[in-house]
DNA sequence: ATAAAGGGATAACGTTGTGTTAACCTTAAA
DNA sequence: TTTAAGGTTAACACAACGTTATCCCTTTAT
């Protein structure tokens, strides 16, 4: 399965339990945030818009169970799978958690492994709705190229680039390690007919490079430029 | 929700078992059909292509997780529900229940109201999947675009949208995220001989951006426009 | 038929940000 | 050390987009 880059956010007032189940779920390939209260758990849901929510129910500053009242009155959040991973393991909280709207409903403590078979599972029963195929979506390390999307993340922090910018970074990402020659850059960016300064494309890579925050951009002397971790 | 109707086969080797649950899943309007060993049920869910069926593990004639794995290999039963309803309740077994295709894994002994939670909770999560595949109707964060109704809601306060601008903003939001290149807009919602001019585009996007009163049309400049919150 | 209302396109103008260049500075190789 | 190649910066021109008012046309009610 394509679990790569699904959104999961975990909402717990142990850190301990955080941290634990960010590690496995980032294992698997998932993309994790957390959130240590109720309140934070909203916030950080409609920032992040995550496939999955992880509700604690025993939380400071708003319930596990309230979280998953209010997110459901939402449009935004109606088909976010929420489950429930807490302590109260009595007949009649599962089955309000089940009421309130809940996916799934897990006592603690449980392994990692089985919890990640549960998160596995429902992706599995609801997610066929956005399988990448032949799009043409570039990863290379913790950067991701969307040309359909016409973004760039960074450490899943989405960076703005201009179209000349974007162009040429995805010409250098679409082989990574590989040397561009200055005028194979020129020809497939700018077109063949098209006359630049000499400088033109270094700027066009200092603005790269000052945006992405990295040095993902290798410059070879008298010969071109690489992308490169 | 819509209950009524969906068909369950229960297999289990415990006539008990297979009454108490039959008599519960009969009065929240389920249609339920029971089988008493491995066999029974592959015969059973062939005869009667049920929505959803609770296996146990530990029967005679076939195993539950042998009939999952069997099922599952037929394209007829790729989608069907499946809930292991067993007293085994060690890791491995759980683990090895969800790796076989199972939706959920319950353990034994467990109140037919929970169980009831647990089923309604499936439903639920599968038959908003079905909802939006048949009417067109899109839902994107606190936006929902009814083509059927000619309606659009913003935190469900209703938005009155002109023809050139609702198909346009259906447009964007059929793939939320994706950049429409202009050309692509013109073709889409003017037609493909339809000559229009260069502001034509802006001013209806202006329009639909005034009236919903968010943001969530971004401009791409030099490549199109996107929808997206 | 006629008036009223609103949708849709366009022109004219305002605004923004991209792309490019020039001028100067830094670095690495011979 | 020398020097060629690239880095850096700011400034500018212009293309692309935003905004507004206006006109024409279709629809709807009287």
């Amino acid at each position: 399965m394509d679990t790569k880059g699904k959104k999961i956010l975990i909402a717990d007032d142990e850190p301990d339990i955080l941290e634990i189940i960010q590690y496995n779920l980032q294992a698997e390939g998932y993309v994790v945030y957390t959130a240590k209260d109720g309140d934070e758990a909203l916030q950080r849901a409609k920032q992040v818009n995550p496939d999955l929510i992880i509700l604690d129910i025993m939380m400071p500053r708003k319930t596990g169970t309230e979280v998953c009242s209010i997110l459901r009155t939402q449009p935004a959040f109606k088909d976010t799978l929420i489950i429930f991973l807490t302590a109260l393991n009595d007949e009649s909280s599962q089955v309000r958690g089940f009421d309130t709207g809940a996916d799934d409903y897990v006592n603690k403590p449980i392994s990692p492994k089985l919890l990640l078979s549960r998160v596995n599972a429902l992706f599995r029963r609801v997610g066929k709705k956005e399988e990448a195929g032949s799009n043409g979506i570039l990863t290379v390390g913790n950067v991701v190229i969307d040309p359909v999307k016409y973004i760039v993340e960074v450490d899943n922090n989405e960076v703005s680039l201009a179209k000349k910018e974007f162009e040429l970074l995805y010409l250098l990402a679409s082989r990574p390690g590989r040397v561009f020659l200055r005028n194979e850059i020129l020809n497939q960016v700018w077109g063949n007919d098209v006359i630049v300064g000499d400088r033109t494309i270094d700027v066009h890579i200092r603005k790269i490079r000052q945006k992405l925050g990295l040095d993902c951009i290798t410059t070879v002397k008298g010969v071109g430029y690489k992308f490169d971790l």
